[in-house]
DNA sequence: TAAAAAATATGATATTTGTCATGCTTTTTC
DNA sequence: GAAAAAGCATGACAAATATCATATTTTTTA
């Protein structure tokens, strides 16, 4: 079992206002799981019962809508916690979690979450900023769904992903997602989204080599936006 | 200057944790505001330093988009909390909070509040749960601002609207938004709002009395969404 | 209370976006 | 490696929504 305490990502996660003490007991009784790409890590409705530190890998969250499509809500980073609102409301997951890539993650157990909660305020204090600044996203987000074009919204998140998640030597977006999957990012149809890439790239704004993307100019994008 | 103890809101909020001991302190600190309708509490980009405990009357929560409308993101109730996030998160404000109606508010210090965190478990657990609650429901309106049409959000809004602030001895909803706001709340043209409230309420769904609304059949209305 | 301003309402029209159909390409499976 | 399946792409069209123009009503102001 790895030591959480020689764990590189816990530096970029609220884990690391843990002591020394505090995660030698979470080494102990932390799980590791390896998942594949395309499987899920928990499903919106599942009662979690703790936390999970990603280790790495990428995964959506996204949450079905009623007219069948999945809207991802959230893509989660090597070093995020995934499941922590659940664990505090007490809730079922409210969103599901599938791995785009293979992943490496670690579950905690919500009985010593809630014990480091109690012990270590600086740790209260990180999850709740995280908490925050997901909130923040959250509406800000939900602000440029209502009022932003899909066109916007798409060239929006092609910079998000590449700011985020870089690129390939190519240059091309390092995050691979499907048609499907982006156009759950932006809120539309997925042909809506296929013909506004062919539109971009027609206009030398964007690349498409297979179902890679390669933004050229990403000046021209953020005038879109 | 009221006591903070015997405020009835203060049950409703995360402050119900606070120990006699500590609603003294804070009576001491708290500055009470009065607030006409249309009046702004604080603007995005403010920087607050500290959080408000809403008495009496209602807020919306909004953030103007670049095309130079406002996106209502949430309304705010007695016994809410206005400015946790920023507080916590160190930041100004991400967001707009004006008046809806007449309110009374009573401001609390930043430097007040983190003391409550430090020694207060219970306080911090409720705050946190508060701000997961706010983290879910914006999620979950981000989601339905993606996937659902103008009607869909319309109806939705309505029923919302009537079932957290009640209705009028005639049966119109108590929370009196014109026809632009509520456009703000679903995210549409002013224009397109007003031509779907005629259409529900042709259909016999609603009633329009001048600016006032009454659902006739909310069933009806849920069967839309 | 009359005039001005703001809010509400509606029509005409343009634009955006979704849906369905279909063909092509890539990936998976046997 | 051929067949099947999945994903990508595009056209044609329909539906939803925004925009602009213009009444009408309500509210505010002087």
């Amino acid at each position: 079992m790895g030591k959480c305490e020689q764990c590189i990502v816990r530096q970029f996660s609220s884990l690391k206002a843990l002591k020394k003490e505090e995660l030698l007991r979470m080494a102990e009784c932390k799980t590791s799981y390896t998942i594949k790409k395309g499987e899920p890590i928990f499903e919106e409705g599942d009662v979690i019962n703790g936390i999970y530190c990603v280790k790495d890998g990428v995964s959506k969250l996204s949450k079905l809508s009623e007219n069948g499509k999945d809207q991802i809500v959230k893509l989660v980073k090597p070093g995020e916690l995934l499941g922590q609102r659940s664990m505090i409301s007490d809730e079922p997951a409210n969103l599901t979690a599938v791995a785009l890539e293979d992943m490496e993650v670690c579950f905690i157990p919500k009985t010593e979450v809630m014990q480091f909660f109690n012990e270590n305020n600086q740790f209260s204090m990180n999850v709740m900023r995280t908490i925050c600044d997901d909130l923040k996203v959250s509406d800000d987000h939900m602000v440029n769904m209502a009022q932003k074009n899909v066109k916007q919204r798409l060239a929006e998140t092609l910079i998000y992903l590449e700011e985020s998640f870089g690129i390939h030597e190519d240059g091309s977006l390092h995050i691979q997602l499907s048609r499907e999957e982006l156009a759950g990012m932006i809120g539309t149809a997925t042909e809506s989204c296929i013909r506004l890439l062919s539109e971009l790239k027609k206009s030398n704004y964007i690349d498409l080599i297979g179902k890679k993307i390669v933004l050229l100019d990403k000046n021209k994008l953020k005038r879109i936006v």
